[in-house]
DNA sequence: TTACACGTTTCCGCTGCGTAAAGGTCAACC
DNA sequence: GGTTGACCTTTACGCAGCGGAAACGTGTAA
């Protein structure tokens, strides 16, 4: 069996343009060019782009990939243990930016207290001209918080803390909900409570906060079955009991 | 104060290069530019790249920053809100990235039993031609495992488990270290055994061992403060200790 | 005057393609 | 034989955030 890009390219669902492009570096040649100037590619390109694709998932460059590929005997696993190494590194580096971000978020909320936001002041301060940036940043990320300047840790660890209550949050309203779902009435006391611990909720998450956008989210918990499965994952009946709490709830907000 | 690119560059720590960049998209004008046709900037203009660099420490994009920094009106709360959602997909995405990548790892090295191989295959296959890709990506990611492929699900969860053995494994070492230290003889069969451990457990994060390497990063445990610090977290002396220990254990292999 | 340490603009390069533009080729249909 | 439309080709710009180099002007101290 023969293929034209197209047909190679809809086969491993791939655009023509990538196609011509691996060809341009190098990395995957068709089996031969016909008397037109077309690419022709064979059953061996079909695997050899496979892999090729199995390697991209993995977050692989293309450079790397031709090495891995074109020479048997090269050692695929251990680099694909440096390319674990890496991406372990970029993951340190990201959980680092979300918690500096929470960070910031709650001191603009006005959610730290005054002595924590003058060390948030220092930390600002700290991130910006951190002269000791490159020095050992991944061995001191890798192997923990011993050379962390103190406040700074401090103020990071209070940003979780933050974080987990919020979760906290979230598995209270569980709990409420559960207790309410038995009285039956979306309307009761209880399960008010728990749409307002939802709205406390949503506060964290949303920019701002509108009772329409509330009720339509909600009226999303029974429409969307993925939004069903995660609120029905203890009892199933509470995505609905949620959203009837929520729209009457939202209802008497004036 | 007034001050040239080179000034200003060497108080905030980035190249002039950047700050003609900034200016040429618009974020950070000069104050002035003088009669040579050099930029001058002033000190309004040093609070300014404060602002921008401590948004780009967090990883905000320098077309966000611009909106946030240029009008006092905008709402930088909400747009670090959005900035955070798009960090947590990333970590998702990085995740399960890591997950795949320590699967194929394991596959590879042949830790895995054969039925687990066959699930590979499967796993390769799906991670290529994954056509529902794009389809609720971030919900399913997000929302769980409800709507994750069952047999996936297994293999993913397989090479948690095997992550989890490694660290339980460097925890054994610690146990076996701390009983061993007690003894005080690093050439004792307790402290071999750890040194034994120390080994195994390299051999899961290097592309090959090699018994000087070894030797050398036991060195480096004692040198450098900031490993001594990790291993002397429990114990102080443990470095020391470890680094005698695998001393004595690299010279007994032949 | 000469040296050299600054400043300037302009442009290429990095990754992995997407998206034109401008043009040949092949099969089918009239 | 002409036309249409679905293919194919190459060339080249764009994306983010600069690094680095080339080619040239300026300020100042020896």
């Amino acid at each position: 069996m023969e293929y034209t890009v197209q047909k190679l390219g809809a086969l491993a669902g791939v655009s023509t343009r990538t196609l011509r492009y691996y060809d341009e570096i190098g990395l995957l040649k068709p089996a031969r060019i016909n008397s037109s100037g077309y690419r022709i590619y064979g059953e061996k390109e079909v695997d050899a782009l496979q892999q090729i694709l199995f390697y991209r998932e993995l977050g692989v460059s293309l450079e790397e990939i031709k090495e891995i590929v074109s020479s048997p005997d090269f050692d695929s696993v251990a680099a694909l243990k440096e390319h674990r190494e890496k991406l372990l590194e970029k993951q340190r580096q990201l959980d680092q930016l979300i918690k500096n971000v929470n960070a910031t978020i709650l001191s603009a909320e006005g959610r730290m207290t005054m002595s924590d936001q003058e060390k948030f002041e220092g930390f600002k301060k700290k991130l910006v001209d951190d002269n000791e940036k490159k020095y050992g940043a991944e061995i001191r990320e890798k192997y923990g918080d011993a050379a962390i300047d103190e406040s700074n840790r401090k103020l990071i660890n209070m940003s979780e803390k933050n974080y987990e209550q919020l979760q906290a949050l979230e598995q209270k309203m569980f709990t409420l909900l559960a207790e309410a779902i038995e009285t039956g009435d979306p309307s009761s006391e209880i399960a008010q409570q728990a749409a307002d611990l939802h709205k406390k909720w949503l506060c964290f998450h949303w920019k701002e906060y509108n009772k329409d956008a509330h009720a339509n989210l909600a009226q999303m918990y029974v429409d969307d079955k993925r939004f069903t499965a995660y609120y029905d994952k203890q009892k199933k009946g509470t995505a609905v009991f949620l959203r009837d709490a929520i729209l009457i709830y939202t209802a008497k907000q004036q």
